[in-house]
DNA sequence: GCCGATTTGTCCGTATGTATC
DNA sequence: CGATACATACGGACAAATCGG
């Protein structure tokens, strides 16, 4: 993994802040400071500032310097959304991750899927349905449809480990832009089927385009989850 | 309004995108090009294709150019929870909006409602609650918590009308990051006697985090939505 | 209110690396 | 292999905002 410089920079001092060593409502070092403690130019530094402004972690002020604005999350914070695979949530929450296929086929987009979708009607697609399970709760149903001259060779038992580390890993393609829309509905007798709906009735629809490294949509997926467990986290920069 | 160079550059190539002048999956000029075009440096241009790729419009491949993977949202499409304001989604849809001040307080932070927004216990806040009506229905119910001591002279006339009108405006303070959650509860008594709930049991609930320009915590809102009409868009891009 | 020092914001020119075709 | 295109990095210049004396 090849490091560029101000990537270096950016995760330094993002450990600090997590660290709280430079703590909520404090000053960085000014620019000039930094350029000398990572002897680096100016442009290095403020990109490495600007990554971690649209992270959330820090604001800059013109004339006065850059505030730390980032708290640390409380451990009870369940974040499903990101780019993040289920694999890494399951990891980073300490809870066992099981899927199960529950459909494989292959499908042709009809117009109507096309223009909810973003393929071309007649695009020959994967079709999966996955069930994802959390310490043992049925929690998400994702649907999958891969356009199938870009994710050649797929199996069901590639599906029931992870897509995306095939995609990524085995075929060297790489994900890059990713769209979703957030959405509330009804659970259908499907939801309730395969799901553990506990006392909701709805389920948090997240659809997703997702284009590769070439600007190409190759994916688009919708996720159904079930509500308790679902928590997305943003942040919004105004821009002037 | 001073517009920087880089700015400008944006707007126009971003104006082209929509007016599908650089259709869907088609190169951009190459940098190259845009520094002729618009008789500027490297980085400006580089600047300016940043941000479209943080907005989601286009997709750099080095070697090969930037790819265009805008594509115009359909008109049925309705957003109520992105960047725009109650008012604005309101006008864009062409819907009647009326807000009605459901309670108008000062409180004092406790420990408990300090750890859950990030102010500090004891700080003293406006409490507003806020029905909001979109056509005659009771669509979204808006928990406002400011700092007092940054949004002096705050009336349940003005929040009648635009608070965030008032803080920028009158007020002369600018918001600058905002950081969200997004979860889904069970409505409660008070959901289901001021909102107009329809067939769900549930809201969504939107909770927001404000700070200003001095990067000072000065806001947080939880609203809670019928979720028929909750809708979220969001553009995720992959770090490498 | 002014001035100067500090700090971030914008912009330029140039050089070199790396991926694609 | 060379040409083209984007990625990273450096250094310098001036503008704009803030703060202290």
């Amino acid at each position: 993994m090849p490091k560029a410089k101000y990537d270096g920079i950016y995760h330094s001092i993002k450990k600090r802040i997590e660290a709280q060593d430079y703590p909520y409502q404090s000053l960085l070092p000014s620019e000039n400071t930094l350029i000398e403690e990572y002897a680096c130019s100016r442009n290095t530094v403020r990109r490495a500032l600007a990554e971690l402004v649209a992270d959330g972690y820090v604001q800059t002020m013109q004339g006065r310097g850059v505030r730390v604005i980032y708290q640390p999350v409380g451990k009870t914070t369940f974040t499903i959304g990101g780019i993040e695979t289920f694999q890494e949530t399951a990891r980073r929450n300490h809870l066992r991750a099981v899927t199960k296929v529950t459909k494989f086929e292959t499908v042709i987009a009809t117009e109507q899927f096309a223009a909810e979708s973003g393929f071309s009607e007649g695009d020959e697609l994967w079709a999966v349905q996955r069930v994802r399970y959390l310490d043992g709760k049925a929690l998400i149903l994702d649907i999958n449809y891969f356009l199938k001259e870009f994710v050649p060779g797929l199996t069901p038992e590639i599906a029931a480990n992870s897509i995306y580390d095939y995609i990524e890993n085995t075929l060297g393609m790489q994900i890059i832009t990713s769209k979703r829309r957030i959405t509330v509905e009804h659970a259908t007798a499907r939801d309730e089927n395969l799901l553990d709906m506990g006392t909701y009735g709805c389920v948090v629809v997240v659809a997703n385009q997702t284009f590769n490294a070439a600007g190409l949509l190759f994916e688009y997926t919708q996720s159904r989850h079930q509500p308790d467990y679902f928590c997305f986290q943003d942040i919004a920069t105004r821009k002037k």
